[in-house]
DNA sequence: GCAATGATACAATTATTATTGAAATATGCA
DNA sequence: TGCATATTTCAATAATAATTGTATCATTGC
């Protein structure tokens, strides 16, 4: 994956409303949903919902397909993988360990104690 | 996790230089790097790099800590996690063979051929 | 204390992105 | 065909974020 691919798909997923659009998508797996139930369970509107969807698709983390009259969106998994990945690639320098094991309990000394 | 700090976070992301940051940081694991060394980097200025890292550790994904007249930063272990973890989370409705078996192998129909 | 180095804060400009409603397109069905 | 539903496009406004240079703060060593 490239940096800029990588920047549009974070880009898509830090919004409120697409990130819930994501989140929603990601639990329903590979048969997805229609447009207009997403825009209802999110709460936007048609015009925001096609906006936001469009933006998601673009970025690869989604993708949609005519099923009749509707649209049906679900999540790309590989999409996702690869944005994971790239996020997480070569972690701690060839360490892993110290990502998945010791770390996880060092204690932070950031302003952002919730992180 | 909720919704605005993971959407905080991914915004900290979806910017090249801060991406390159976050990037080059998770390599280096718990030890980190000082500011002038990131910046070097990433080809950013002192003052661009000093924005994107006060970006990130607000955003919870970095953490500085002062060494001498250095500020040393390096990855925020627990951060990264949560953030994956809420991208993640209830993946396929319970079944996640679909994301980590078949589904990978599922052929995409979106004009996003790359993800 | 003073100079040197590393890092940050501030403020102004510029660029990008979100939001909204109206109009247009696509599909299914009588 | 013509109507109803689902979705998208377009355009204008509003809101937010990035960039740059200057000034300021913090630490070390003389």
């Amino acid at each position: 994956m490239k940096e800029d691919q990588a920047v549009t798909a974070l880009a898509a997923l830090a919004h409120p409303q697409r990130l819930r659009i994501f989140r929603l998508l990601v639990t329903k797996g590979p048969s997805g949903l229609p447009a207009s139930d997403i825009a209802e369970a999110v709460e936007a509107s048609p015009t925001g919902a096609s906006f936001h969807l469009k933006e998601l698709d673009r970025a690869g983390l989604i993708c949609g397909t005519r099923d009749g009259r509707y649209v049906r969106y679900a999540v790309s998994v590989e999409g996702m993988r690869k944005l994971l990945t790239y996020l997480t690639e070569d972690c701690c320098q060839g360490h892993p360990e110290l990502c998945g094991g010791t770390v996880r309990r060092v204690r932070s000394l950031c302003k952002s104690k919730g992180a």
